[in-house]
DNA sequence: CCTGATTGTTGCACTCAGTGCAATTATCAA
DNA sequence: TTGATAATTGCACTGAGTGCAACAATCAGG
């Protein structure tokens, strides 16, 4: 059994256990790095460090610095469309999503997600891989969506729907930063669902 | 007056002239280079040296190495709104867009169209800021939108015009890929735009 | 408990992208 | 011709990312 008194998933041997932890402890301590010092001036030396690795092991948990970040980012998309599975399956697609949507950005703090978000406009490239995992977001939501509403005959019509689903979330996550989060995010989103969805069914 | 026998623009003095043929030769030999040996495979250095600029020179040109397959995207959006200021403006605003960005792609051979493609995938991050150029060209987009049609009442119905156009855009290039150039890609095209369309106007 | 196989960790040396600085050179406007 | 402005370059440096080979921890089975 463990021989430390630690709490573990069941059949989760001591190897996949110190992974998870060393993952959880990279993303922990390269978060704050970045938010305390910003993107750029936190070298790759300094997260090692403090999480207790060598630099080079840095690199069996992640390809490269900025996916420290992107694992965030592609968190948010695996637990939309989980949320979206636990929806009724007769609510109309786009309320489905955007409830989703709303679930899952109520368990983030309003400022902790500014900051994020502030964070990924710094650099440019991490910019870019976010907005390109928005693309893959819109991929696996429009599968999650065929799951739950196959009977629906035209694909078509529920490609559209994750093109505007994501093009919403887009939109509200962009008005939030430019108004330095006024409005809370909830607000933002239901206007942007609301407006598209207005104009696809006039 | 020019001491050499160079056609270029009038009031173009010997500075621009330079930089403005110093700038193609980079991006040409790069392109070249990228496609021959692959784009990781190149380095700054083999351009530079092809270019017949210095290492540290390339930097005043392009910000990065990727900007230099970049450049040829933005400039793919630059493309797409002037030719969509030539169309009427008494068409559709979807079929104006369409007829817009079947025009520009016409004027580019499809082999290489593949090959950049091909070349864009190679690399995460420049496939990345490929995807995130396709939202500023949303941007682009969308203002240029409201600039032909202004008495349009509801500006929402411009915006999702502009997502659906490129995300029609980003439908076809994924599928011309896809299929590796089997189907030209302005038939391609000219089936997501129709299909989005009719999905939004049942 | 022991053992051999597997997997994780590390240090080292290396390549290459990108930056800051300062010196030199080319162009310009007058 | 000259003084200002912008382009080019070399040099030295930082930091990301990789390949390799040695070493340590874990595991499954006897």
């Amino acid at each position: 059994m463990n021989s430390d008194d630690e709490i573990s998933p069941p059949g989760e041997g001591k190897r996949e256990r110190k992974r998870r932890e060393t993952l959880a402890r990279i993303t922990d301590v390269g978060l704050r790095l970045f938010l305390q010092r910003g993107y750029d001036a936190t070298t790759l030396d300094e997260i090692a460090a403090e999480a207790g690795i060598s630099r080079r092991t840095f690199f069996h948990y992640f390809k490269s610095k900025d996916e420290i970040l992107l694992s965030l980012q592609s968190d948010m998309g695996l637990r939309i469309v989980r949320a979206l599975e636990d929806e009724p399956a007769d609510k109309p697609p786009l309320e489905a999503i955007r409830d989703a949507v709303l679930e899952v950005c109520n368990t983030i703090p309003a400022d902790e997600m500014l900051a994020i978000d502030r964070l990924m406009r710094a650099s440019p490239v991490v910019q870019a891989r976010k907005l390109a995992s928005y693309v893959e977001h819109e991929a696996t939501l429009y599968a999650a969506l065929r799951r739950k509403w196959p009977g629906e005959q035209r694909q078509l019509a529920l490609r559209l729907v994750s093109m505007m689903s994501i093009g919403a979330l887009r939109l509200s996550t962009d008005a939030y930063h430019r108004e330095d989060g006024a409005r809370p995010f909830g607000d933002l989103l239901r206007e942007a669902f609301a407006a598209l969805g207005g104009e696809a069914n006039p």
